[in-house]
DNA sequence: TTCCCTGCTTGATCTGCATCAAGGCAGATC
DNA sequence: GATCTGCCTTGATGCAGATCAAGCAGGGAA
């Protein structure tokens, strides 16, 4: 059974998939697939570069690839909030819009699919069945923003860290091993201080203390910078403010 | 041309209906709005009353037709947060998921035109039009999501206070008159203080002092507690700390 | 080795909003 | 009319996180 790894767009949960999380299965999905692979192309980024300006005519939509993206918001004065972390798997753009609402910055190296939006939008009329899938994911993304609402909105600056680490900690076991070694987990942090304050609603120097907080507390160890050890992730959770049955998002 | 007012579900912009704003035109849709019909039914609630709690089973989907109601999630030690405000036409549930993720209280008398979810989700397997409709309105949802986390995330009270303002009066024009006397704009609060320190990430002083700020600042003129007399629209909007080119979306 | 330079930490101080507390007002009930 | 009750306002005080300001660590260039 063949799969197209890269054609995310595509991607669902199909149980007679070896890879049921957001993986491609070709048997069900040939004519779409074969059609979707007759308009895509891929663009690579580096870390740092920006991909699209809030404004900026953007006659593409896409998935991502390989890397991480951000969406964020600026206002006159310069304030900013990230609105949004694109990772693998992850859709930009929207259908029916032709300029992109938020900044798009690559903040890792990164590889994009993308499909340009007039045959994509044909296709899209053509085969309910991606119309469906596109609004299943932007359902889990919606959810995953009213998360993140009650977070910026209510949330101290410890828990609001905890969080984010949680998130990331979760999302990254999720693209490796099935689960690792039983409570601990181990990851690097793919966003700088900056901007996880900009993600958080924080400053950088409250997220610096914060996190030497959390470390000072044992609830994580750090090597360097980025490199982050959870050694009970329930613990981690108990910082989040959340409920403890974990049904979180992103 | 008959109007079909309360299946909002289906509501479309038809540049043949007279009200273009989200009405349902019968000649376009007459298929899937016979089937529609056979599954729907309506349900009333009391201002105050909840329709359901976050975690309860929901086995509908559904649409407001009037009134207003509200999303909110809460805290195991009682913070709250509003995630969504829903009006007329505002699509609640989501095909595929069994258990409500939110509270929603009706803040004034609303009726809802409900469709159960098995069949609904049946019709749109077969009418891929509905799909379509519902990813447009979802994008929406989440573009407005958006904006709100930039409110929560980094705007001062005075500005989340303008911003919500600006909200409501935009959204309350929009139900009315195209066009009330060039600039001044008068409408009801539909939220408590409690509601809207709720929504804004605020307590009910703070929104209590704020407004009272803008009101001596002659921003907003206030009779009663509820009633708002916006003298200059603009003159809010610049308040509100956004772009002046007004792109504001909800 | 030295010198940057970028990203991060830590300290001192300030401030916007939360918290605690005390009424005020208008509509409902008797 | 008196009293109650829900909703709102206003004042006094406290504190979490912002702001201002140094300085550090590590990596790359010369």
């Amino acid at each position: 059974m063949a799969l197209h790894q890269d054609s995310h767009l595509l991607a669902h949960d199909c149980a007679d998939c070896p890879i049921r999380h957001r993986a491609v299965c070709a048997h069900c999905e040939s004519d779409e697939l074969t059609k979707l692979e007759q308009i895509k192309y891929y663009r690579s980024y580096q870390a740092g570069q920006t991909v699209i300006w809030s404004g900026d005519r953007m006659d593409f939509v896409a998935s991502v690839v390989t890397g991480i993206a951000t969406l964020t918001q600026t206002m006159e004065d310069g304030r900013r909030q990230m609105v949004g972390l694109l990772l693998p798997s992850d859709f930009v753009g929207r259908p029916g819009r032709s300029t992109a609402a938020y900044d798009v910055t690559a903040t890792t190296d990164l590889v994009m699919c993308c499909f340009r939006k007039k045959p994509f939008e044909e296709l899209m009329s053509a085969t309910p069945h991606i119309a469906q899938r596109l609004l299943e994911m932007t359902l889990d993304e919606l959810d995953a923003a009213r998360e993140w609402m009650l977070l910026l909105g209510r949330k101290t600056a410890r828990e609001k860290i905890a969080s984010l680490l949680a998130i990331i900690a979760r999302r990254d076991a999720s693209l490796k091993s099935p689960r690792s070694s039983r409570g601990s987990v181990i990851f690097d942090l793919p966003l700088t201080r900056e901007e996880m304050a900009d993600y958080l609603g924080l400053t950088l120097e409250t997220v610096s203390r914060q996190m030497s907080a959390l470390k000072k507390d044992g609830v994580i160890e750090l090597e360097g910078k980025r490199h982050v050890i959870v050694p009970s992730i329930n613990s981690l959770m108990e910082e989040t403010g959340d409920d403890t049955d974990g049904g979180f998002l992103v």
